[in-house]
RNA sequence: GCCUCGGUGGCGGAAUAGGUAGACGCAAGGGACUUAAAAUCCCUCGAGUAUUAAAGCUCGUGCCGGUUCGACUCCGGCCCGAGGCACCA
């Protein structure tokens, strides 16, 4: 009897004691890097989901291993963020004492399950050796003119005297306590990640990321090309520019839309109008971003009494404001052509505004036409389509000096801070003479005090701004009095660079030396969940490229192939949480089955990369197939060669299992070892090597178990052996089965020779009895004979 | 609304590159072994139809059409589900 328990104890014993993972930074063996994202290490413990991913990501590396390459696999910490100090507001424990018991459970719980992790690069961001050189990091960006304050507004709940994020508000009412979140303008600090648009966009093509990876990276930086109009205000000496994406339809701009906010809305407000513009103004102001975005709300606005020339054909149109005009994107004005665009149109609608159509198709009483088409009503540009249309446009406003082509990207700057007390301290200190001045970098890390009260205070400032004798400090310029800032910088800060310091982590004179990072190069494969491939991907990218162009990372892309998991869902198909019930606990699985079945379960439960339900049945299922492999061992009789009857297929599920390791195509790697099992269970005996091949290509994914029956044949353990190569002549089947099929359908089934030339099987195909059924009396009108695949008659 | 990914037996899922749909596993049913149970082993297992039996035949990969000798796979048009984005001009 085999105890599972004890067997996996040793051999994580062994492993930990003989630094088997361990990367070695500048061996003369191929670097190879393989990531899975760090986790939050949270209260509840490592969930069924991460044992998912670290366990694909781990069998990879195993295997990757085997074959000679020098392979770094790290694992860390992602540890500041809103649920520890959730935590100790609630229990009053300072974050830093339940971080490091939660990670203390974590680890722990990744070690029973024996990923080959290299423990020696462990570490985590709320480490003052790690988050120093966040903070030195946030100085260079500082220093390169890339970060700066700004005042934007936030999310405001007045009872919890917080700032929330936008999850946090959704549909404007505060998570925790449920009141009205109102919009707060806050001095924030931002970086320049839109100045890095171009760059972001472009640098795809040196990246091998999955294409929807790639589709969600573009479509959050939201690139759009049109062009910059210019509308002079009548009566006014005063004019406004437009973007659009279709300058093309410029005849048919009926009306304009200014921001409630754009800065001359005051100016050019006729007295009239006044005191129904100060009202609406006033009434968008209580709204939030989500309110004021939400979609199939009737549109909204109010006349300001002014007109606009349209500068193709000097009509006079009038001025509205409107919260579909969004301040923050383009000029924050529009032209509206309700003919051609849904928004515009409905706005007309509601305000009884004129609708000129200026282009064939679509009916504008009925609905905008918004696709392409030919031009009417619109003088030069007549005849043409969209895109003729739009150059002569462009052509025309920049030799008029009417306008020009523009680029405008949906991507803001990042906001950096955080009204919270669990992150990393910004490094900046403000001096009413000499403004805000960098902290020196010797004088890193700025550590975050030991403080008795984690709540923010009664108008919203980080709980740091309580601590008067931390945020008091003396200007590094000039030696005054000066306050330290004491918002911290957000979640995403901290994992922007992670990757990075994996290669070089002990380092205490740089975040990573040159040296280092130039030796593993790179990420190889990243591995995360779908719902970080546009935010954190998009801020790790911004990061790199920055260093990058100050010259303190080798290459502007550091993250080669990135791919995304399917979650584990509840055995109801819903997502786990304690609230329904149907969290299942990788403890106890291990506890009951051991962690080589949780692995084999995880890895074989379906498509990698798409979501899957747990089922316990099926677990018992690859629980049998352990047990199978086994039982297999008393079969086995001494002899170092392969049988010669499973040569074939010994061969071809080396080829196989290797492939599908790299492809991530778990699942069948794992049914092809089945196939393999079954197969040597139908033999009364099999050899010492047809067993530990077996053995060795099911280790990556149950590396305890194949260990140890692996040591009972006598041999050093799996660990350390090499990867099992093929023979590609000893994959092919020396004979198959295809179909015959008459008019497409299958008829028969006939054993054809690798070598047989289409004349002969055409012969062996006739003479099939069911085959001459068919054909009797019919004339074959067409032969298809594709050798080792199909044989068609098309009969008449 | 837009973008992305999906839809295949009772269930999870397979199906290089258009070439025998349902591999592998689970569940279910039947049988062997056993005093019994567990474990293990063997058989059946998409639907329908037919036969004493074995072949056999028809239908079948969300729906409708198309391309092809041949379509889960390619094309066009829908329906449903999951996730992301949200009036971005």
């Amino acid at each position: 009897m085999y105890n599972f328990k004890e067997i996996e104890k040793k051999w994580q014993e062994y492993w930990e004691k003989n630094k088997s993972f361990k990367a070695e930074t500048g061996s003369s063996k191929e670097p190879y890097y393989i990531l899975v994202e760090f986790p939050y290490p949270s209260g509840s413990g490592l969930h069924v989901g991460h044992v998912r991913s670290y366990t694909a990501q781990d069998s990879m590396a195993r295997m990757i291993r085997m074959q000679g390459k020098n392979v770094l696999f790290p694992m860390g910490w992602d540890a500041f963020g809103a649920p520890a100090e959730q935590y100790a507001i609630k229990n009053h424990i300072h974050p830093k004492d339940a971080v490091k018991e939660n990670i203390k459970t974590f680890k722990r719980q990744m070690q029973t399950l024996g990923f080959s992790f290299d423990w020696d690069r462990e570490f985590s961001t709320t480490d003052p050796e790690y988050y120093k050189w966040t903070q030195w990091q946030f100085l260079q960006f500082y220093k390169n003119g890339m970060a700066y304050k700004d005042t934007v507004p936030v999310n405001w709940c007045p009872t919890c005297k917080s700032v929330l994020s936008n999850e946090d508000s959704a549909g404007g009412i505060c998570e925790r306590c449920g009141s009205q979140v109102v919009q707060k303008e806050k001095s924030q600090w931002m970086l320049r990640m839109s100045d890095y648009s171009e760059d972001l966009l472009n640098g795809l093509n040196d990246t091998n990321f999955a294409e929807k990876v790639k589709l969600g990276q573009i479509n959050w930086i939201g690139k759009s090309i049109g062009a910059d109009v210019k509308f002079k205000v009548d009566n006014y000496d005063e004019e406004f520019v437009v973007f659009t994406t279709r300058c093309d339809t410029l005849f048919g701009a009926t009306y304009c839309v200014l921001a409630p906010e754009h800065k001359l809305v005051d100016k050019i407000t006729t007295e009239e109008c006044r005191k129904a513009v100060i009202e609406y103004k006033e009434a968008c102001a209580l709204k939030n971003d989500m309110e004021r975005t939400e979609l199939n709300k009737d549109k909204t606005g109010v006349f300001i009494g002014s007109y606009a020339i349209n500068p193709v054909n000097n009509k006079k149109i009038p001025i509205y404001i409107s919260d579909y005009v969004l301040a923050s994107y383009g000029t924050g004005a529009i032209m509206a052509v309700p003919a051609h665009d849904e928004r515009d149109y409905e706005f007309a609608q509601k305000f009884g505004l004129e609708i000129i159509p200026v282009l064939k198709g679509g009916d504008v009483s009925k609905e905008a036409f918004v696709g392409d088409g030919v031009h009417i009503n619109s003088g030069f540009l007549d005849g043409l389509n969209k895109n003729e249309a739009i150059s002569k446009m462009i052509e025309f406003l920049e030799e008029k000096k009417l306008g020009s082509k523009k680029v405008n990207y949906k991507m803001r700057d990042w906001i950096f801070s955080r009204q919270r007390f669990w992150g990393e301290p910004i490094p900046m200190i403000y001096c009413e003479k000499c403004g805000w001045v960098p902290m020196k970098e010797e004088d890193l890390p700025l550590l975050l005090p030991d403080v008795a009260e984690y709540e923010p205070t009664d108008n919203g400032e980080s709980p740091l701004a309580k601590i008067t004798d931390w945020v008091n400090t003396t200007c590094p310029k000039c030696g005054g009095n000066a306050r330290r800032e004491t918002d911290t910088m957000p979640n995403w800060a901290g994992s922007s660079w992670y990757f990075l310091r994996f290669m070089d982590p002990h380092n205490d004179k740089e975040f990573a030396s040159m040296d280092a990072m130039k030796y593993w190069r790179r990420v190889d494969w990243y591995n995360g969940g779908m719902e970080h491939t546009a935010r954190h991907l998009l801020y790790a990218r911004f990061w790199v490229q920055f260093l990058y162009n100050i010259g303190l990372v080798p290459n502007k892309e550091m993250i080669w192939t990135r791919v995304s998991h399917g979650m584990v869902l509840g055995a109801d198909n819903q997502k786990m949480s304690k609230s329904k019930g149907n969290v299942i606990n990788p403890d106890d699985i291990v506890a009951e089955y051991g962690a080589d079945t949780l692995r084999t379960y995880e890895m074989f439960m379906g498509d990698y990369q798409m979501d899957c339900p747990w089922n316990t049945d099926s677990l018992k299922g690859c629980r049998r197939f352990i047990d199978k492999i086994i039982r297999l061992k008393d079969k086995v009789i001494n002899d170092e060669n392969y049988s010669k009857n499973l040569e074939i297929i010994i061969n071809k599920s080396i080829k196989k299992v290797q492939n599908d390791l790299y492809t991530m195509g778990f699942n069948t790697a794992i049914s092809t070892l089945m196939i393999l099992a079954n197969k040597y269970d139908e033999h009364d005996h099999i050899t010492k090597k047809d067993y530990k091949t077996l053995l060795t290509l099911l280790n990556p994914i149950a590396p305890h178990i194949t260990e140890e029956l692996n040591e009972e044949l006598g041999y050093r353990p799996i660990c350390e052996s090499s990867w099992p190569t093929y023979d590609e002549e000893k994959t092919i089947d020396i004979s198959k089965k295809i179909a015959v099929q008459i008019n497409g359908k299958v008829r028969a089934a006939i054993d054809v020779l690798e070598q047989e030339t289409a004349e002969e099987i055409k012969e062996k195909a006739l003479k099939e009895q069911n085959v001459q059924k068919y054909l009797e009396g019919k004339e074959i009108i067409k032969e298809i004979i594709i050798p080792n695949k199909i044989v068609n008659f098309v009969i008449k």
